[in-house]
DNA sequence: TGCATTTGTTTAACATGATAAGTATTATAG
DNA sequence: CTATAATACTTATCATGTTAAACAAATGCA
């Protein structure tokens, strides 16, 4: 059998907590989970959306998200918008409270993101990019 | 900004998921969770470990561990065993009835990522395990 | 129109992730 | 020796992951 250390989804893992190792503190001192930022990083990026929408956008199940824009919505950093023409769907978008946060946040979590741009090497950085869309795609393809 | 679709974790978490969509449901019909199934894996590799080692190898944090031990020990897939030198330290193994799941289990997981292998191609998949390792040890040497 | 089906979202239940605090045991300084 | 600190786990707490089931609104069709 092949050996345990070399088990694919354990290394995405630990390359990925690595990562969010750097990540998580400031996250954490502004009182958001990792989940939670990318929420909000979702909603900047589409400027607002459907739960749906943004379960996908923001790779969260739904149950987990409908938790989050609780959480989100109590701290008004959200806020939902009944759509008239279909009563199902909400469409989710930031405070200004919520913006405000983002703006806060988002630079220094783009300087410790180029840190590890400097350490690691933006050409292997981007062959490693590639190499996960390229992996995403080929695994979705054949379901 | 860069854009949000291009975040590392999150890609890392895309792939990982991709990976983990065909492994789980397999797990599951055996009554098993990916992190239980880590940790009996691990088992096998090292044929007995003290928990904090097992943490390290399963990559899991000691309080998840701590949980999933009971969870496997009440389902007497593994067993304690007291080291006489340091009573802090309990050697886990696996039980008769652990290992039979594991040899059960095992090679059609197996099956499973050599189809993955075949649709990726062992060389992109060898490269994407060379990139994961150096950028782990990247991030993990400037600590 | 009436109603079964589908779609979008939420609840529920159990397991794990993450951080802090607690407990028992061993090592160590004085 | 003994008080203290360090070590190895475990608990506690809150948030999310995962699956199944519930729910309401919208759609398709007889």
């Amino acid at each position: 059998m092949r050996d345990f250390k070399h088990s694919l989804p354990m290394e995405l893992m630990r390359a990925r907590e690595a990562a969010m190792a750097r990540f998580r503190p400031m996250l954490r001192d502004h009182g958001l989970t990792e989940q939670q930022w990318r929420v909000i990083r979702a909603l900047v990026d589409a400027g607002g959306a459907e739960v749906g929408e943004l379960a996908r956008k923001s790779c969260l199940l739904a149950p987990s998200l409908t938790r989050i824009l609780q959480h989100l919505e109590a701290r008004s950093l959200i806020k939902r918008t009944q759509n008239s023409t279909d009563n199902r769907r909400a469409i989710i978008s930031l405070t200004a409270s919520g913006r405000r946060l983002f703006n806060k946040i988002g630079p220094r979590l783009e300087s410790l993101y180029r840190v590890i741009e400097d350490e690691f090497g933006m050409e292997r950085l981007a062959a490693l990019y590639t190499l996960l869309a390229e992996f995403y795609e080929t695994l979705q393809a054949s379901r």
